[in-house]
DNA sequence: CAACAGGAGCGTCAGTAATT
DNA sequence: AATTACTGACGCTCCTGTTG
């Protein structure tokens, strides 16, 4: 792990964090967050304000225009981001502070590419203080807000009917949730199985292909999905990575474009029946820039009955170069690759046969559970790596809050003296 | 440099929860 | 009730760091 250094900023949120570049946007610049490889893309600020640092340990501190003491004050003033990224995805904490109304917003978040993020929105204020602004979030990323009883209010997502375009469709809009059902339904579910999925679903109550999370006026947050693949649902199936290429955020009605909160994924279609043996045999391989090792196969066929089969499965690359020998040599006379589709029960006329279809069935479900697995571990650690960015960020504000204690009994005792 | 320990990742099995 | 999905446990391999 790498050296954490703790700073204080203006808003009285501490942060540990890497040994990294620091920046702190000037007027409203987009919060990036380097990741997946990607070199370490801080803040893109343009040009830096006045009383930008570059300080001894490689950090970067970068002023506001408005002021040089990173407060904003006004609706018209900046927003300002510091983000921490750092090579490699490790964590990276971001500090925002965003205009709204006539209080500044500071959201202080824990970002890592591909994992679980925290975006904690300071008591009092709650997220409905953005305004028309917008933050991207990977998969799995939490969002709540501190109310004013001291207690983490975890955000709920509600689907809406609103798309992109204003159309009726699958938006989805961030509610505050009342702290007690939230909590209470989440002690049900894990009263009742810890599954990592279902305590991440409800954790983060986040969309898995990096929602644009329009952060509305009111006590509604908006998410809409800025699908680079065209909304593919197959594309849903794979890497939570995958179709990150083209995010926005919209800050103060700015768009701007986001490829490195999560590194680009490449997604390859290709057609798999070159083979004239595949006739009627389609196949979608989904690749992940991140993950090259990994792809996912679609495969659609249609039998002389119009039936249709349709069966996804992830794959490594091992595998996926196994099974497209296998499914290439093991084509019926149907044209149909046997060990792929899932036909509907055939007479077994022999022994061989029997054993056959056995082998089989065994063959596909070893795949699919060695598939489970995978999925399962990498729940696991991103559940893991969630509660360690929680804790992170509530000992960043427990920090903050003994500082603001000290302070305010050491005001309390000169005006005593 | 070889031997060893420890950690991480993987595949498999089995049991249970969830879904159909 | 049958099927599917999920996950703990176990054993294995590979890699890295340490020790003699």
């Amino acid at each position: 792990m790498d050296t954490l250094v703790e700073e204080q900023n203006s808003a009285g949120i501490t942060s540990s964090q890497p040994t990294m570049e620091r920046a702190t946007a000037s007027p409203i610049q987009p919060v990036v967050c380097s990741g997946g490889g990607r070199p370490a893309g801080v803040v893109s600020a343009s040009s830096l304000a006045p009383g930008t640092q570059v300080r001894s340990n490689g950090t970067i501190l970068l002023m506001s225009r408005a002021s040089e003491k990173n407060v904003v004050t006004t609706v018209s003033s900046t927003t300002q981001a510091i983000a921490v990224p750092q090579p490699g995805g490790a964590v990276s904490i971001v500090h925002v502070s965003i205009p709204s109304g006539t209080q500044p917003m500071y959201v202080q978040s824990v970002i890592q590419p591909n994992q679980q993020s925290v975006i904690q929105a300071p008591g009092g204020t709650g997220l409905q203080s953005f305004g028309k602004n917008v933050i991207l979030l990977n998969k799995g990323s939490v969002i709540h807000s501190t109310e004013g009883d001291g207690g983490v209010h975890p955000v709920q997502l509600i689907t809406t009917t609103t798309k992109g375009d204003g159309s009726e469709g699958d938006g989805i809009t961030l509610a505050l949730g009342t702290g007690e059902d939230e909590s209470r339904k989440r002690r049900e579910i894990l009263a009742r199985r810890p599954s990592y999925r279902k305590i991440l679903n409800e954790l983060s109550s986040t969309e898995p292909q990096g929602p644009m999370i329009s952060l509305g006026v009111g006590s509604s947050v908006e998410v809409k999905e800025e699908s680079g693949t065209g909304g593919d649902s197959s594309s849903q199936e794979s890497d939570n990575s995958n179709a990150m290429a083209s995010n926005t955020i919209t800050v103060a009605g700015t768009q701007y474009h986001t490829a490195q909160v999560v590194p680009a994924s490449a997604i390859q279609l290709a057609t798999g029946s070159q083979d004239s043996s595949l006739q009627g045999l389609q196949t979608l391989t989904m690749t992940n820039a991140g993950t090259a090792a990994t792809g996912t196969i679609v495969q659609y066929a249609q039998g002389q009955d119009g039936q249709q089969f349709l069966v996804p499965v992830t794959l490594s690359a091992t595998d996926l170069q196994a099974y497209q020998i296998r499914t290439a040599g093991m084509t019926t006379n149907t044209g149909l690759p046997q060990s792929v589709v899932m036909t509907p029960a055939t007479t077994i006329q022999n022994p061989q046969q029997l054993a056959e279809e056995t082998s089989r069935r065994r063959e596909l479900r070893l795949l699919k559970n060695r598939e489970a697995a995978k999925e399962c571990r990498r729940k696991k650690k991103e559940y893991i790596k969630c509660l360690e960015n929680r804790v992170a960020v509530l000992e960043n504000q427990n920090k903050a809050l003994i500082e603001e204690l000290k302070s305010l009994k050491e005001l309390y005792c000169q005006k005593n003296e």
